[in-house]
DNA sequence: GACATTCATCGAACCGGTTCGATTTGGAGG
DNA sequence: CCTCCAAATCGAACCGGTTCGATGAATGTC
């Protein structure tokens, strides 16, 4: 059942027929209404494939994401479901594609087959080669986390280093001396990923600013490996009295090592950071932190895509998002001097 | 470029180009080598939707997940991105579509528009009108858990029924007598969701075979309603010294109501049921549970959707999956009597 | 040297839509 | 009654591949 076979059924030519679909052409009432008959009648949808290659565009969006073996945290979940949501809003399909950077068959297939009108980038670095493949490829994309050069491209990013920036104020106006940052893997700082780069930098320099002592360690995204870092830290720098993280896979371990230790949050030790709002008020205490928004990223994401893809030659814009701090129950007036 | 270009470049027709590239009949080598020369410097690749028109396959699947208003699960995530894998090494994509349950639109263009070759649908009920709607499409599909009428059609689950029953014996042979199943949501129950209607059988037949006393309780997926939940069974039912559960979600305000309660486990409360290994060690114990492998399920959903798409003749097969039951710390043998 | 056979390649049709220019139809205006 | 114009519709070309039957050249056989 093809759109030949509604035209023979209702006596009218093809292009007729597809007129009346699209409104392109004004098509008589009456026409119309036979036409929509036939089509009910039928189910007949039009084939995709088709539509694409006469249309030159596939109404597909991709979304690159990290390889299942990096294990996808929760919010980079909620952002995928909210970019396929967005996109279905816009009458468009999102089309999966792993990439670590390596084997990128997929990425090869998605970018350069045509098989999407434009791609968003997940989880990107500072210097990535995928960036590079995009924009020479002419294809329009937008990233989630924004490159060295960010003024010629389209990003979305959360504001880590003013974040912590200002995660390390309160920490200062409480009365904090010594504070600790726990920062993502070495790896991901290693490979240059921009939110750990930023968020130690914002720290570092907040704190020198207060004249603070500050250290920055780098810790896996597990629990156990929270548990192992945080202890390590409370035996070897007995004196810190607070820590800003932005590392939520790691904060289970944080919370079981405070307790072991004996330390109340927030009367002996304050905790805050950039922690998505579901985790953060599951902790407990619930935690003094900046939300991840990731349903309003993938909003920002997809419109600042479609609007590229509506208008290439539409000048780059971005959006560095810096959700409020809520204040809760995490972080209070230090004790110890 | 298109393959008109690299025909004209070389100096063949077009179908030389193409049987060069697909292999589907004999080129010289002295040909398919100009012809590789061509295509490597000028980067062509060629249309995926001109391809699939002409094929009549689109080399994509269609990945059916819920909406993100229902909070996807860690499980459900890693399920995703272990599917996209599996679909690449196949070199296929993956398309995403968000349903939940209704007439959906993005439902509706994947499944009609063929823009897939074949779906897997994630998260289905007992009862599912996408089930019905896809069976009369005549578009192959996997469905992640069983209908009612299994045998005649592909899926792939976890035998929650079996393993929580197995999950029920262990405690039985460990002298305990009052059990209770922390289940997943009333609304998922109401609907007729497999796993839950499943455990819940399972559970119940088997604590009566024992002579125990059970109970099942709902819980929403959340940590604060584990907490509120448990912390209502440990008042209401003080007798109850062991429980089972599929809820992962909850397990964190679980962990806090046993900790408030100062039951110590598996000293003076065992804790099992299935749980993904990944949360199951970070748990405090780690708990004796079964791992709902996410990857292996994501492995076979994918092989049983080619093999139908390879022929659609083939008799429908299936594979219900009993993990083992990994003992770890968290079941002991019952101290009260 | 004539003929059958194989190998490499070509040309055209086809997949199912969209779109452009051309054609038909009906009504208004002179 | 003829002309002109707009509305409605048609026919053909096109998007970029795949595939089938046909053609021509090279090889092998007797």
């Amino acid at each position: 059942m093809n759109i030949g076979e509604i035209a023979k059924r209702v006596g009218v030519s093809r292009s007729t027929v597809s007129y009346a679909l699209s409104g392109k052409r004004p098509v008589s009432a009456a026409t119309v209404r036979r036409i929509n008959d036939v089509i009910a009648e039928l189910g007949y949808r039009p084939n995709a494939s088709a539509r694409a290659l006469a249309e030159g565009r596939t109404r597909t969006l991709g979304l690159v994401i990290p390889p299942a073996s990096t294990r996808l945290t929760d919010v980079q979940l909620s952002f995928v479901a909210s970019v396929v949501e967005v996109a279905a809003a816009y009458d468009h399909d999102v089309l999966l594609s792993p990439s670590g950077g390596d084997h990128d068959r997929s990425f090869d297939r998605v970018v350069t087959g045509r098989r999407v009108d434009g791609v968003i980038l997940m989880e990107i670095l500072l210097r990535d080669p995928r960036v590079d493949r995009l924009t020479s490829s002419g294809l329009p994309f937008v990233t989630i986390g924004h490159v060295a050069d960010s003024a010629a491209s389209r990003w979305v990013d959360v504001d880590y280093a003013g974040l912590i920036s200002r995660c390390v104020r309160h920490l200062a106006d409480l009365g904090h001396e010594h504070v600790v940052l726990i920062n993502r893997s070495d790896e991901l700082v290693a490979s240059g990923y921009g939110p750990a780069m930023r968020a130690s930098a914002g720290f570092l320099e907040t704190a020198e600013g207060f004249g603070m002592t500050a250290h920055d360690v780098c810790c896996a995204d597990d629990p156990a490996a929270g548990l192992a870092c945080f202890e390590q830290i409370l035996e070897r720098r007995p004196e810190v009295t607070a820590a800003v993280t932005i590392n939520e896979a790691a904060l289970p371990g944080v919370q079981r090592a405070l307790h072991r230790a004996g330390l109340d949050v927030p009367r002996d030790f304050s905790l805050t950071g950039v922690i998505a709002d579901r985790l953060a008020v599951d902790f407990h205490p619930p935690l003094t932190a900046a939300d991840v928004p990731a349903g309003q990223m993938a909003q920002l994401a997809v419109d600042l895509l479609m609007e590229q893809i509506a208008d290439p030659s539409a000048p780059p814009r971005h959006a560095l998002l810096a959700p409020p701090i809520t204040l809760r129950s995490s972080t209070g007036a230090c004790r110890r001097s």
